[in-house]
DNA sequence: GCCGTTTTCGGCCCGACTGTTTTCAGTCG
């Protein structure tokens, strides 16, 4: 049973006790447990076999022995019993925007609606009126929820960061440029360059706030807006992505700023620590309750050291453990991408990339590297983009003719991007490989085998003594593909071993290893590379996604090995 | 139901918005 399966059934069981009116908070409890075991980067299932379910935040021993019954019998016994009391379907219908298990139970008992059909028949025969709280707009509110669910494109309503972040960033310029803006920032997801965004928020501080307001809905990005006010406003972008932008004084800029950001779970944290102190925190100020007293902060690092803690970067702002750290002067000193001296994986034409071989060169050279892998794809990769062995013997030549010629401060690295077999192995003749000077070794096919295969398949090219390093461990396409089933942590353990390092591939579309799995490998031992897969020379900036992806996983430079100069990376290498 | 620089019991973020109400409950982020 997978992290994601498990999590739905205990999201379900919330929301049963929910309808049958247990203290919210221990509903509230399944959905933290839930969305914990959502993001585990390990499997729970193996976890709970091992007794240590546990160990997931926010799983104690009631939530465990859950856990194992789901496990042993696919079911949850509480959740039999409150599925007598409830229809399923009605789990269905809190799910309509507007429509919480407070009022889906008052639709059960006092109309007998049981599921998305009944509450449209409600709302269209205008019985959901009789109730006392509800009137004619309620039932106008659930037609257009129930529209809104069905809608497909608003299904997930979340776009990849590399959609929104560019326009988060042109948006703000814009703002930038208007003569009353005062200060302008990107705050939310973006912000923590998260890896898919529900919308985007700006925060600014103006002379005359209405003004800036009429100058952004004017943006040519802007398909539609609310109306602009002295508090910001809120629009669409062409594309559909709901932007919000709050103007605030600038006394309160950095309590703002700090709010938008998020992540809710770390404000949450932030605040529940906050009142064991007497102090309540939002985004108009900190108060202190016993004298009501309230301190705005015009900057936001003013906001965490009021609270006692070191500055948080966005991109830790996930509640993940580092409001402790920040407490205890314990976070770690990130890696940057000021300090990514090469890339160690890349197209040129001779695979499926745009850009040739001296087209890659100049780019990474132009960018400051001290060094970068030509990675092209192998033997058997197919669509007419594969490299035959002849071939990689020419392109390893070629690599030597261009260093040649080159100034010497910039190497340019003979390697491939070679598949990895069913049976583990690579498509190319051993001797080939050898005189690579770098080898990426990743998964291109049958995705679908079971997980104790694709490990084993996995583990032999991680054993293998001439791979470098494997590339994108689990193939997931973000909102697109999942990825598929791998044990981390043997995989982690392995690498730590061997000395194979593990990829966080930059591509937007996969930042994988991802934030969860690239923290449990760097905890394993496992040395980590940052690498962009570009297939073009505008792609090679696609660094910083694997940056922020490194960032999100608490990496500090000296766990990165291309932060190193090529002499100190080779002190890394297995071979 | 979870959890602990205040706690093994008694707490559990905060405010905006909405629609229905004459003061607030429910929902949302």
């Amino acid at each position: 049973m997978t992290n994601a399966e498990i999590a739905a059934a205990l999201d379900e069981l919330g929301v049963l006790y929910q309808l049958d009116g247990a203290v919210k908070y221990r509903a509230l409890a399944y959905g933290t447990a839930a969305k914990a075991i959502r993001e585990s980067p390990v499997s729970v299932a193996d976890l709970a076999a091992a007794g240590r379910a546990t160990e997931v935040p926010g799983v104690g021993k009631t939530l465990a022995e859950k856990i194992d019954a789901l496990l042993e019998t696919g079911e949850i016994p509480a959740a039999v019993k409150l599925k007598a009391k409830f229809p399923p379907t009605l789990v269905e219908v809190t799910r309509v925007p507007g429509v919480g298990p407070k009022t889906a139970r008052r639709l059960f008992d006092e109309l007998g609606v049981t599921n998305l059909e009944d509450l449209k028949a409600a709302a269209e025969g205008k019985r959901i009126r009789a109730l006392k709280g509800l009137g004619p707009k309620a039932e106008e509110n659930v037609l257009a929820g129930l529209e809104r669910l069905g809608d497909p494109s608003e299904s997930s309503g979340r776009v990849l960061l590399s959609m929104a972040r560019p326009i988060a960033e042109e948006l703000a310029r814009t703002l930038r440029e208007h003569p009353a803006a005062d200060r302008v920032e990107v705050a939310g997801s973006v912000r923590r360059w998260a890896e898919t965004c529900k919308d985007i928020d700006l925060i600014a501080t103006a002379e005359e706030p209405t003004a800036l307001a009429e100058h952004f809905v004017a943006s040519p990005l802007i398909a539609a807006a609310g109306t602009p006010g002295p508090n910001g406003v809120r629009a669409q972008t062409h594309n559909g992505i709901s932007v919000d932008l709050r103007i605030v004084a600038p006394d309160a800029f950095g309590n703002l700023l700090q709010h938008f950001t998020g992540s809710q779970a770390h404000n949450v944290q932030l605040r529940e620590q906050a009142v064991g102190r007497g102090l309540s925190v939002s985004e108009h100020g900190i108060t202190e309750v016993e004298s009501g007293e309230v301190e705005r902060c015009a900057d936001e690092a003013a906001v965490y050291e009021r609270l006692g803690y070191a500055y948080i970067v966005p991109e830790l702002r996930e509640g993940r453990g580092e409001l402790k750290a920040a407490r205890e002067e314990g976070l770690p000193k990130l890696v940057a991408l000021e300090d990514i001296r090469g890339d160690l994986h890349s197209h040129t034409t001779l695979s499926d990339g745009r850009n040739t071989l001296e087209e890659m060169a100049a780019a990474g050279h132009d960018r400051g590297y001290a060094y970068m892998a030509i990675t092209d794809h192998s033997a058997s990769h197919g669509f007419g983009d594969h490299v035959t062995t002849e071939r990689l013997w020419e392109r390893i030549a070629e690599v030597e003719a261009w260093n040649e010629g080159s100034d010497g401060d910039f190497r340019l690295l003979a390697g491939s991007e070679i598949n990895i077999g069913l049976d583990g192995a690579l498509d190319y003749p051993d001797e080939a490989v050898e005189a690579l000077n770098w080898v990426v070794a990743s998964v291109h096919t049958s995705f679908a085998i079971s997980e104790k295969e694709m490990t084993a398949r996995v583990l032999a090219a991680i054993e293998n003594p001439l791979v470098d390093c494997i590339g994108h461990l689990t193939g997931r396409l973000i909102g697109r593909r999942e990825p598929y089933g791998i044990d981390i942590e043997a995989v982690a353990e392995a690498a730590a071993r061997t000395g194979t390092m593990l990829e966080i591939n930059g591509n937007p579309n996969r930042r994988d290893l991802s934030e969860h799995h690239a923290r449990l490998a760097a905890q394993a031992g496992a040395t980590i590379v940052l690498n962009t897969d570009a297939h073009g020379v505008d792609t090679l900036n696609n660094m910083a996604y694997a940056v922020a992806t490194a960032r999100r996983a608490w990496l500090s430079a000296d766990q990165v090995a291309n932060t190193k100069s090529w002499q100190d990376f080779g002190k890394l290498r297995k071979r």
